[in-house]
DNA sequence: CATATCTCAGACTAACTGAAATAC
DNA sequence: CGTATTTCAGTTCGTCTGAGATAT
């Protein structure tokens, strides 16, 4: 690796550092104003990384016994953030996936309002905007590369 | 504004999400394992975002009472993850700080590691990593020059 | 009969408050 | 004396577990 990309590296990492304290000018309130326990932010955050998923997956994920799993999920859905379905595969399960407003809201805890981001976004020239286009699909794309891909590794048969 | 312009702010927008997806990859297991309770990182919040703080200024921000705000640094501070000092200014004070071990829990859960981020960057090209850069260092000014404030309610108790 | 989930009873802990104590 | 913080006593609520009930 050459100098010059390492600087450039460090330069983005400077930067990230920067914006993730500018997002959290925006990202930090919602955060204060959240009236959620942490054991069911983070039954919010499992559902929304594992997509739906069973009372035992919850239990697994979480390290807590199926009795504490099924009343974490059962707060955010009279919360409005979950909802329960029969698996149909096996109506003995129960499959638990967020709802829009829990979609909404996890996003907007890790990453600030959508609104927030469109304000600065507006602000930017046009070929501004273009080369973060061009970076942040560049970055996506490497971040979908990067990290484990358990979409790769197909069930098929 | 036109409608190349919404468009380029729509795909942004849409990348925004995708790499918060990505981020939280990295960042979400931090946040599993994690064993703050929520007011706790509430506190932790406030100390990264508002410096040095004291007691007082910790009740407001959480609206929460002295002894509460008093008892919920003290947490912190057994954690490792906040120190008290007096203030020189005036020595009935409590100048509260995040140690190094604070902030940086603080970055994780924000963004996920650092390294995470060399990894995908390390795995861009010279074009692309010139491309991010200017197009974060203008949503960085962004960001500096208008910091609106949205105003949301959020879940339930 | 085995499995998945839910209900129930109870232990434990953190959060929070007001009143009083301490330090400046 | 007034202010900032801490200590104390006590209430409330969420988490978590094991045992048992219910449904598939």
């Amino acid at each position: 690796m050459t100098d010059r990309r390492e600087r450039s590296i460090a330069d983005i990492l400077e930067l990230q550092r920067t914006l993730g304290r500018a997002f959290h000018a925006a990202a930090g309130p919602h955060l204060l104003l959240l009236d959620l326990t942490m054991a069911q932010l983070k039954t919010l955050i499992v559902l929304a990384d594992e997509g739906p998923v069973s009372i035992g997956q919850v239990a697994e994920l979480l390290r807590v016994g199926l009795p504490t799993a099924s009343h974490l999920v059962d707060r955010l859905v009279r919360a409005g953030l979950a909802t329960r379905e029969e698996d149909p595969a096996d109506r003995r399960r129960t499959l638990t996936r967020l709802t829009p407003a829990g979609e909404e809201l996890v996003a907007r805890v890790r990453q600030g309002s959508q609104d927030q981001w469109r304000g600065w976004l507006s602000a930017m020239s046009d070929a501004d905007l273009a080369a973060l286009t061009q970076g942040l699909q560049a970055l996506v794309q490497a971040a979908r590369v990067g990290p484990a891909t358990p979409e790769l590794a197909i069930a098929e048969g």
